[in-house]
DNA sequence: CTTGACCTTAGAGTTAACTCTAAGCTTATA
DNA sequence: TATAAGCTTAGAGTTAACTCTAAGGTCAAG
């Protein structure tokens, strides 16, 4: 049986933050001393790193209370509900790509415009973008819309 | 002279945001009635245009803030200030895109493992993936600098 | 002169996932 | 038996960028 600091030492998870998450309902000590201090057992070892793989993959906390939900009795679930899950990840993940990629490619072209030297910022070309609205590949799907 | 939802529908800002942006000093309409109703001068149009500009762009309020700054006298400022803040955003976005690609690519290895279908999870194998501890492309990076 | 749309303010609420604090017990070590 | 390290709790604070609420004032149209 492991103390909270130790459970913390093997997932690499703060005293604080296993608390925190056992307050969300993730995870539990089976065991409670007289005193009140938590105990894990190994399956509660196992549970809290199941809960920091899919925290290190990227899941919600959310995702993965339905996980654990599915992990408890698997019999009673289907491997679909679990791709269910992993594939709206997988959506989630690639939109935020997508935007950040937006992002990226706008600003390197910016940094390609501008000397970037120690002249006044007068006729500085990333201003001037700036201030005439440069398009972003959002803006531009958003405008095609429109038109 | 615009009123503040005007202005909103010029530069695709909620009033709401408006008087936010107003708090954190990004934004200000020049001229007040008597009665407290905000108006904004072709000038106030351009510094919101150029701060919705910046926004949509991924810049921070924070960084749109210091490109005010720079806005107001350019001489004061150089290009490299300019393309500081932009290589600066430019990093954290490619740093947010790597992490974002290994959970991706994490995510789509367990989707192309798992049948999917309507079988019990006990044999699904990004449970099993989940059990024994997946290795994302940054956790491969962290035991690669420990070994 | 009333209706309804719009404006004002201060301040609270939202989201996610922690992170920390204070005040007080418990336990292990020297 | 001191002392320090570690544990407990409830609850507040953090971050960014909004977003909303309540209570009330203003203004244009009919």
């Amino acid at each position: 049986m492991l103390k909270i600091s130790e459970l913390g030492s093997r997932t690499g998870l703060s005293p604080h933050t296993i608390r925190f998450y056992e307050k969300q309902g993730l995870i539990e000590a089976s065991v409670r001393s007289e005193s009140g201090y938590r105990y894990y057992s190994d399956s509660d070892v196992r549970r809290a790193e199941f809960v920091k793989t899919a925290r290190n993959i990227g899941f919600s906390l959310e995702d993965i209370s339905q996980l654990l939900s599915i992990r408890v009795d698997k019999t009673a679930h289907s491997c679909q509900e679990v791709t269910d899950i992993t594939r709206h990840k997988l959506n989630e993940v690639n939109e935020r790509i997508a935007e950040l990629q937006s992002m990226q490619s706008t600003l390197q072209i910016l940094l390609d415009s501008c000397c970037g030297g120690p002249e006044k910022a007068i006729h500085c070309s990333i201003m001037d973008a700036l201030e005439e609205g440069v398009a972003t590949r959002a803006n531009a799907i958003a405008e095609e819309a429109c038109a």
